[in-house]
DNA sequence: TCAAACAGTTTGATAATCAAACAAAAATAA
DNA sequence: TTATTTTTGTTTGATTATCAAACTGTTTGA
């Protein structure tokens, strides 16, 4: 039992890396070379197709609003995010992509989904979703290992 | 086939944020304050075992010995890591762990293995070897792009 | 209407990062 | 041997990432 436990372990590892490590590598090698990682994240909370605020975006990051705030000053500064208030309520903005953002967006989305679709090429469909369950384990263990995180 | 590689994906990234988020919070709960998480994973990279060089674990880390460099100097100012410079070459600097170190590097340790072993536990043996083939194709993959990515 | 709550912004401090300039030591060439 | 080049690591200057706390403007509710 021990020894499956450090193997998966050192692949988690491993590919948490390699992933963030590659990301970053093909961005600076890109016409994109003026965004960083984190701001590649930035701009896949953003998303496409809603329109999000700055509170919502800050928490699916996991930063706080100011952190953000600095971050969306130079993504707009570099023509990658729009910000819009409300006009229903004008404390609130709404932060979209403008054209080059969802180039880069659909850009690196493709990487990720590349990524999956070589993971789960020599499985069978059973397998795939027998991996997807594992995941979703996972996912769940963490999800409540959170909830029990202090405040 | 497209909608289960776009879960999978987003079950990924969200298992990889959450890890983050948990050792960050569980480091700054903890009586290691005073160590962010990428000064954790420069604890785990140094490791506990044998002497690494400042190139050798900058390498692993994927970042420039400059960085490196700075870091250590925090990391030995807060007396998680010795340098050592090496007797047979000069230019060379060995860095190992205090014994403070290896007590936050054990702890990290444990915190993965609980991790792993929390979530196969709610497995059957053939769902954690799905997962464990799962990861092994995503390696490999990671790996064989990493060898493409230029210089 | 006016105080409290809310949504973002700004600021000051520190960490993380790179590239480039630098210093010291070792290896190689002359 | 001496001079040159390469290697190893440090320092520095610039930029980004981050938080907490102070702040601004807007809305809500007493």
């Amino acid at each position: 039992m021990e020894p499956q436990i450090n193997e998966i372990n050192s692949y988690l590892v491993s590919i948490f890396n390699d992933v963030l490590m590659i990301e970053e590598r093909t961005l600076q090698t890109s016409q994109f070379k003026d965004v960083s990682i984190k701001e590649m994240h930035t701009i896949d909370a953003i998303g496409m197709y809603q329109e999000h605020t700055t509170s919502e975006v800050a928490k699916k990051l996991g930063i706080t609003v100011g952190t953000l705030t600095v971050s969306v000053n130079n993504l707009v500064r570099k023509d990658y995010v729009n910000r819009v208030r409300s006009e229903t309520d004008r404390r609130v903005v709404k932060l979209a992509l403008t054209k080059k953002g969802r180039l880069l967006y659909r850009l690196h989305d493709k990487f990720h989904r590349d990524m999956v679709r070589e993971t789960i090429r020599e499985m069978s469909e059973a397998e795939a979703e027998l991996l997807m369950k594992g995941l979703v384990n996972l996912h769940g263990f963490l999800e409540r290992t959170k909830e029990q995180l202090p405040e």
